[in-house]
DNA sequence: CATGAATGAGGGTTCATTCAT
DNA sequence: CATGAATGAACCCTCATTCAT
């Protein structure tokens, strides 16, 4: 009835161990990832993910207690490839090539879908949406990183920070101006990563 | 009957010839700045921006052809001052000083009102706004200041976006997360810009 | 966030598969007529519309991508009714009974609810809705009856358009009078359509 | 405040005595016309009447009370313009040369400016500004000189009206499909006009 | 008297959400 | 469980009219 709804749950309603409702859930997050890259958040409701992912309306509300459930649910989805990306950044021998590794991955996920990465950076930021959307493991991957990548820093979980900061702006611009090479964008993160490292760390 | 919006200019209606108006034009900037900043994008909506300005509806409408009008209006009052504060950069001596400066404009601008820096930052992004938005001044004035700071880069264009990139995205978090140590923040701003430019340049 | 109507259809937004929601069309366009009857063009709003149907302005929108398709509507039904007894003309023996036929289908028609009548008369002159309600086949059928009964006439869609002017322009003017007596009226139409006829056809 | 005024002379507020006001009078009906004729009802305001006159909508107010005034001022003025031609049809010889010489006036009349004719016709028919419209002269006139066409019908009141209907339609029609034939157009409404007088008429 | 800034009721339209089937 | 018709609060915007200057 009303537009706005007080306090719900972002969990989605049910946990499906029916591989059905899985297959229905999955369908429905990635109709909200193209209606989001197509339309925008302008065109982002839940009539339109519903119609993208060719279930009712009706279905939509049984598996997400509400639009905010579903956007979080996409965010999961995202954040949770990256990460599972990212982790590979442990298994390098050097603190180096796990940072490296970190900005490739990325760069990678950026230049998939940049408007889609795009979007849910922005709405990530949104307070009702604020923890959430646990990021927490996300800075603690990078703080550890940066502890091998720089050990004699005195603020690692700052500078985990920053470097998030700085390589979230730089791939956001890329993404919005259309950048598609890859190779040069990673390549000048590295310089702005590692630059800002070797200036605030201690050694 | 039918509604025909069409094309819509972004410019103000008016000019405000009388003082009265000029008045009016200027407290309905500086109230969509605080719904903005207290109700985020949720809560901005026309009404509610001309409420907190204490005019009726009318009145906005009389001085803004449309909702995106005022953003864009408020965008250009911020982006206006921001770029009067950070023209100074050019007063100073060595190129080094120069960018400091810079650095310390974009602080300055973010900590002032971070939610409103923030979600301008994000509005800016909008599609049916880019170019409306003259962000050339500001893209110049960066290209200029790094030339200076970097004369051996080869692309000082391209680190002219980066710094840019780098700068927001670490202010904006900084402003997301709380932080109020502006000296704190600026050194590692530097560290960051420096570190890119030491880096990305050939020299 | 900004509106964006550019280009509406006039055809309903979906066609009613169950039949509630044929009802629910159907008892909106009758409201859409009672409107528009009692209150005029003036009163001829959708919200207005949707409370005399006894439904939600939602369910009005579900149905109707905007007034003017409402308006649209109910002009087809109106048209359509009309052209259904009309049609009849062409079963006559002769071509004056069929000529005589139409004219007591239009004298009929406006009585019957001539507010209605004449408003839609009106309507269906805006630009906004011309061609989108097809008055072809009106057209085209008293042409046809033309035809039939002053064969020599040597511009019979001329005289279709005309017989269609003279017609219309005193079936609602007696309507504004609020003439009831149809057996007058329909002599004069006869003698109007009669004389024009005589009067223009070569024969 | 309200759009809904209650009841409101539509005598313009003063009798400009003076010049200068009988001019400034003139040039906003001149501009009502105007704006009628290219935007349409739609666009049809107070605001756009002001300023197409070049006047302050304070000043369009000083002269007319309400916006219906104004529309009526204007079908005033071009209801004059066309009893003044059309009663030219008194200084006739013969009665068939009156009537003649009446329709030539609305044809006339009708396609000098077409829509601004239409309209107006449309804008009269609204009840709340019948009667306040004085068509009662052009019914008399057209009486008189039916009765001299036609001194045996038994109902010239009548068939005045039905002429004028008839007139109207096919002028109305003729200047809504945009015909420019003057010639063609007076013959065509001579023969419905004398047609229909010999068929209702009882010799 | 002229001006035009200001007013605000009203009207078109959207979309998150519910619930009967 | 799925469906999709129905709901209505909320939002954007217009324009007739007023009134302080």
């Amino acid at each position: 009835m009303s537009q706005r709804p007080s306090h719900k749950p972002f969990r989605p309603r049910k946990t499906p161990a029916q591989s059905r409702s899985e297959a229905t859930v999955a369908s429905i997050v990635e109709a909200a990832a193209q209606v989001l890259e197509t339309e925008g958040f302008e065109g982002f409701n839940t009539n339109a993910v519903a119609r993208r992912a060719g279930v009712s309306i009706g279905s939509l509300y049984q598996y997400f207690p509400g639009k905010d459930a579903l956007t979080v649910a996409l965010i999961r989805r995202e954040t949770g490839r990256f990460y599972e990306d990212a982790s590979l950044a442990l298994t390098r021998r050097s603190g180096k090539a796990a940072l490296e590794y970190l900005v490739g991955a990325a760069v990678r996920q950026q230049l998939q879908r940049p408007m889609l990465a795009r979007l849910l950076d922005i709405a990530e930021g949104r307070p009702a949406l604020r923890g959430e959307v646990g990021g927490v493991e996300m800075e603690e991957l990078v703080t550890t990183v940066v502890r091998r990548a720089a050990p004699k820093h005195e603020r690692p979980e700052v500078a985990a920070g920053d470097l998030f900061a700085i390589v979230r702006g730089m791939v956001d611009a890329a993404g919005e101006r259309g950048e598609r090479d890859l190779e040069d964008l990673e390549r000048r993160v590295r310089a702005a990563v590692f630059g800002y490292l070797s200036r605030s760390s201690a050694a």
